[in-house]
DNA sequence: GGCTCTTACTATAACGTTTTAGAAACTGCA
DNA sequence: TGCAGTTTCTAAAACGTTATAGTAAGAGCC
């Protein structure tokens, strides 16, 4: 496909300007022809395509930037909390793979926990330094949806928020895994969860707890939330947790976890304290890359198609940063009953 | 520190000019005064800045550009191969924090199985829309790295190669990491290695079976490598090879594995062939990020300070960028014995 | 008082592109 | 032949910055 050839050794890197001499034609016309206008005459377009072709021409960006005014820059904010680092790669992998034969970069801009969260959101919309850009750990309340709002700068987010603000999303749907883990345990017959959910600042965690605690009610099971941790606790403080709270007594027989290592923490915890799973306890969690059966078998898990997020959002943005309607709004990637599964 | 108020809302972004015509000064002595040039008075840097920070004023990048010809950007090609994934989000972060503060961006160009490998790296030369990259999965004879040499164009490698090309690297020692889990499975008592080797076209994987087999010799072990899968195969290949040889004749009674998932398919595949690790056998291998030992707390396993990695790359692709020497032009991060850990 | 030297500033061109307004050449038609 | 209409091309300005060459004013010196 990349079919041009690259331009001579050590020659200068030919500009509109070359290909305007050595076709004889104005910058202006070999602009208009290689952009295809309405305005320019066929033979024309197709001798400066040659030319451009042979010569291994390519638009120089930063002229076209400052031209335009357009920066062809996708910037990715990452957070860095706990472990998502699965989620992560698979996020930017995801997101790049669908901006590739487009126009766009994409530059990924951590932020680090000493900062304030509004900082890189400030400096890209301030120094232009992007045309859109895809947030990902949204808060209920979030400073940086609302300062993009009123700045009219082009957004997507991984997860959603609560201000009322229309903006382009995708999801998973935590509130339907919340409640299925309930289902999917207690047809397992357990009757007493333990919950160690993500932390309650996070939109997620809203949905996942509330999924699960109606679920819970309405099956008639016990639903205890863990109080002191949280799955992004370290998984040393999980293990203690669990194992504290499953050798008091009203041991609970099964478990939600909210993150991939909560899971594997938690089930440390639960086998400190004696209890064998599949036999005493069951847990229910999901997961971004498939390992978690791999640790135990038993473990019930849903895989979240981060990928499909990624693919989701980059389309969105783009339409957003172009002004186009995007082919769908929202995303939500919903889990069946079904998609609840053991290693066995 | 960000002490900058932003502009007015829905005013336009202030340049040179703004502050030239709020000064009465030229456009070229604000720019001067601004980068602190010695030919502009004390009494009028300090104006100007003023000036600059009431209103707002940031460079525009494209023009910048555009004009020095730098971009202060540094792309980062990433391999998607295999299970790198935590390692990939390590590094990705690491050389993004080496970065804040200074004037470069991190662009991510992910490049895909279906494609050349030559390509992201002939775009970034191509289209100068990088300044420097940083590449890893080296390869002993990597076509990139020859490019990369023939264009000068600033480069640094997570990974040696074996081309005899001087550029700025940073390895883990695999030679030593192999020869050492060697000695440390020989304390164990072990006689018998059976290694998962990464594949034999990576630089990292002739180190590592180099270091393990010569070891192997000197101690007197028998040093068998997996012909079937590399530790880049799917996990389940790599439990049902183990497996198998497990259940053959000659067991081995210990595993090297390359990486950490080969780590825990090839732990799951001796256990299927009825061997418990610790007693039957022991596993000596290396991770990203800690969490083998949630898995098998009798695994022996090295941590790879990936972050490392990253803030060296990131030093070095600077200096190699500003025509700097590097600080070290080489890093290697060389495990000790005392590094192989179990969680015991 | 004329000379050079220094300090502090400025005008201008240039980077490579796109856009706008307009010019030139051709066509068709009366 | 003349004129409007169409097609195809061009000149020039602009985006925001930096570098270069140069100017003006004052200081120091004999």
């Amino acid at each position: 496909m990349t079919e041009s050839s690259s331009p001579p050794f050590g020659a200068e890197r030919p500009t509109l300007k070359t290909i305007a001499a050595e076709s004889g034609l104005a910058i202006a016309t070999v602009s208009r022809a290689l952009k295809d206008a309405p305005d320019i005459g066929e033979g024309t377009k197709k001798r400066v395509r040659e030319i451009a072709l042979r010569l291994g021409y390519r638009q120089n960006r930063a002229a076209v930037r400052l031209r335009t005014g357009k920066t062809n820059v996708i910037a990715l904010v990452l957070s860095t909390e706990s472990d998502v680092m699965n989620h992560t790669s698979k996020l930017i992998y995801s997101i790049a793979a669908a901006l590739r034969g487009t126009a766009y970069h994409l530059v990924v801009m951590p932020f680090f926990p000493d900062q304030d969260p509004l900082d890189p959101v400030r400096y890209i919309v301030e120094t232009e330094s992007a045309d859109g850009l895809i947030l990902n750990q949204t808060k209920p309340d979030d400073p940086r949806l609302r300062y993009l709002s009123d700045h009219a700068f082009p957004f997507a987010t991984h997860g959603r928020s609560d201000m009322g603000l229309d903006h382009p999303y995708f999801d998973f749907d935590n509130e339907t895994f919340g409640r299925l883990a309930i289902k999917v345990l207690a047809k397992q017959g357990r009757k007493h969860v333990f919950m160690i959910a993500p932390p309650r600042n996070h939109m997620y965690s809203r949905h996942m707890v509330l999924g699960a605690s109606q679920e819970a009610a309405a099956q008639g099971l016990r639903f205890e939330l863990a109080e002191t941790v949280t799955s992004d606790s370290s998984a040393r403080e999980v293990e203690d947790a669990v194992a504290l709270r499953f050798a008091q007594a009203g041991r609970p027989d099964a478990l939600i976890a909210g993150s991939t290592t909560s899971a594997m923490a938690s089930v440390a915890g639960a086998e400190r304290a004696g209890a064998v799973i599949g036999r005493d306890f069951d847990i229910a969690t999901k997961e971004a890359i498939s390992f978690l059966h791999r640790f135990r078998r038993e473990m019930l898990v849903v895989q979240e198609d981060v990928g499909q997020a990624g693919q989701f959002l980059a389309r969105a943005i783009m339409a957003a940063i172009e002004g186009r309607a995007p082919e769908q709004g929202q995303g939500l990637e919903i889990p069946a009953e079904s998609d609840f599964k053991t290693g066995i």
